[in-house]
DNA sequence: CTGAAAGCGCTTACAG
DNA sequence: CTGAAAGCGCTTACAG
């Protein structure tokens, strides 16, 4: 069934068809209700892509989700925690304005290919890509496209720097260093003095915005920052595990509270403290980032830093939207709070009574 | 850039440049190679609008998540834990294959129209359903598209029943009754005989399935179905959770194991024991089923019935990308294996002391 | 208010 | 092996 069908059906043109299609205000009452009901009874759908062919949107975003450095080791994105709820939006609120959602997820630098093909093939209106790695090149080359973009979790002043035109993008944050921050000095608070962490990816923003606020906090409150309690953890739980374990096994003296650069290693942490008999938050205080489901359900119930999430995503999705309608688009940033949720990990330091015993 | 520009600059017709792209055999090698120059040096990426259009496929396929009994409380579709991996691993196999995904999600009927629309504006070359609700009409209407579609988690004899041209279908199922045979029977084992169950929602596949095998079984084993055990959950954690701390707090005799027909739920009748300090497994045997990422992560770690939900994926979007090739599709029906993973919820029944005592 | 016609950017018989 | 032309199903000036 085609448009032209319907005209015939409907004793009119195409011309009209389109026009009742399209909502136009030229067409009278009359004519318009008699169109509508051969569509109705045919159930004509326009053909999508005659239509964006012919200059109409296509009412489809793009989302992809990084996730290069998971490649090694086989994850799969929604099992970092990380994205699933970011997608999850993402798609429910640009269903919810009529809008289809077009996925594909990025292990590897050649998966990228795929993501500007989905703009040069004009597949899709606009998109949002989270999760981008630091690679500046691989933002300009999407920026070049010059389509209505949204960056989640991107360095701003990194896109500053470039020579760019600019004004169909826009940058969608959390203020992960507050957010940090706030952790930080909750610890300190509890009357903690040797705190580790565990780092991120260093190559995202979010990992680099963490350990700057942990390093200055720390500083800002004349603590010392000690190397061993520093510990790369790549956003990866198995990588943060098997750092946890070293430091554990290290003999060494150990930080009495850490602070995790997201709540899936810092779950990781607390399994490699339990298998050690340390307890948490007894012997050591554990505080993660994100705040994922598996948060406020495992035991102890993990105290950590929840980003707004679905205020990002809707963001994002209303920013590509009004883009990609705009015919005079205009550059902008968007940082959202994040805030501490405290809940049983955490406690004053452990003093250990041997010690006590020995300083009596 | 258009396949005319390309043909321009390389002194070939839009045919030539045509047939490059498709890898036609009847192109000299000399005149491919200085086509896919010039179309490297532009970047030139077909229109897929003008290709679709001009009777190519579309090399999308859809996925629709339907999960209409989650509306009334506002649950997002990726919380529920059972379909964010079929999401996850459908996009990963499709992205793999070269195919893009489009997704939408369908919380209430009228969502319904979006999935009928994407069919019928040719947006995809077929669609995969997951979560599909009892509803046969809607099914019926799908399946009356005659687009290649793959239906996961459907009653087969239901379709069956119905006078349909189904050669442009496929079913893919897990063996529930048969993974929930295998865990009633190993509560069995282990001794326990007041054995409960809280049941999904019986308007879906699995849910009556998984009823189904725990009932049959029970009668199998000359064990009574206690009717104040039947738990209606809905496959929802608040459901479940209020249902659990309602038999708990009867003051009748409880069972003495509990079978939740998915994990969500079994974590939250965990959560409704521990609060009464009921512990598990020692007091109250536990079972869940799906084994989610959080069912290993808990404590106790939950023992649960495992879907093949990668497997299943895959086999989902083979056979939709083969009805979509195939000149003559055929009806067919996957059904995959459930097993069970033993963890630590489950013990031995819990003897009550007094009651020991009274008999001594 | 409305239709005929051109155009969107491809692919594919068809003819040579 | 290759180009001219028709066609895919829409939308949109344009003319009336």
């Amino acid at each position: 069934m085609r448009s032209e069908d319907i005209a015939k059906l409907a004793g009119v043109s195409r011309s009209t068809v389109s026009r009742v299609i399209n909502n136009y205000p030229n067409v009278p009452e009359e004519t318009r209700i008699k169109v509508l009901k051969v569509i109705e009874q045919h159930q004509y759908e326009p053909n999508s892509f005659a239509r964006a062919l012919a200059g109409k949107k296509t009412d489809t975003i793009g989302l992809f989700a990084i996730s290069m450095n998971e490649k090694e080791n086989a994850t799969r994105i929604y099992q970092n925690s990380y994205f699933a709820p970011f997608i999850d939006a993402v798609v429910d609120i640009s269903n919810s304005r009529g809008c289809y959602v077009l996925i594909h997820t990025v292990y590897a630098p050649g998966d990228f290919l795929k993501v500007k093909q989905a703009f040069l093939q004009k597949r899709i209106d606009g998109g949002i890509i989270v999760g981008t790695q630091k690679d500046i090149d691989i933002v300009k080359e999407m920026v070049s496209l010059e389509a209505p973009l949204v960056l989640i979790d991107y360095d701003i002043s990194e896109i500053m720097a470039e020579h760019l035109d600019k004004n169909h993008l826009a940058i969608v944050n959390s203020k992960d260093y507050e957010g940090t921050t706030e952790a930080i000095e909750y610890l300190i608070a509890l009357g903690h003095r040797d705190i580790g962490i565990i780092q991120g990816s260093m190559s995202t923003y979010s990992g680099r915005e963490r350990f700057a606020a942990y390093s200055d906090t720390l500083g800002r409150h004349g603590l010392a920052v000690n190397e061993r309690f520093i510990l790369p953890g790549e956003f990866l739980k198995e990588r943060a595990y098997a750092e946890v374990v070293k430091l554990l096994d290290s003999g060494e003296p150990l930080p009495t509270a850490i602070f995790s650069s997201n709540d899936d290693m810092a779950i990781s942490a607390i399994e490699a403290l339990a298998e050690r008999g340390i307890s948490v938050p007894e012997q050591m205080s554990v505080i993660g980032f994100d705040d994922v489901q598996l948060a406020a359900r495992i035991h102890p119930k993990l105290t950590s830093v929840r980003l707004p999430i679905f205020e990002m995503s809707k963001a994002a999705v209303d920013k590509v939207m009004e883009l990609c309608d705009s015919r005079q688009p205009t550059f902008s940033t968007f940082s959202f709070p994040a805030r501490l949720i405290e809940r049983d990990s955490c406690a004053r330091p452990f003093v250990d009574r041997t010690q006590d015993d020995e300083l009596a």
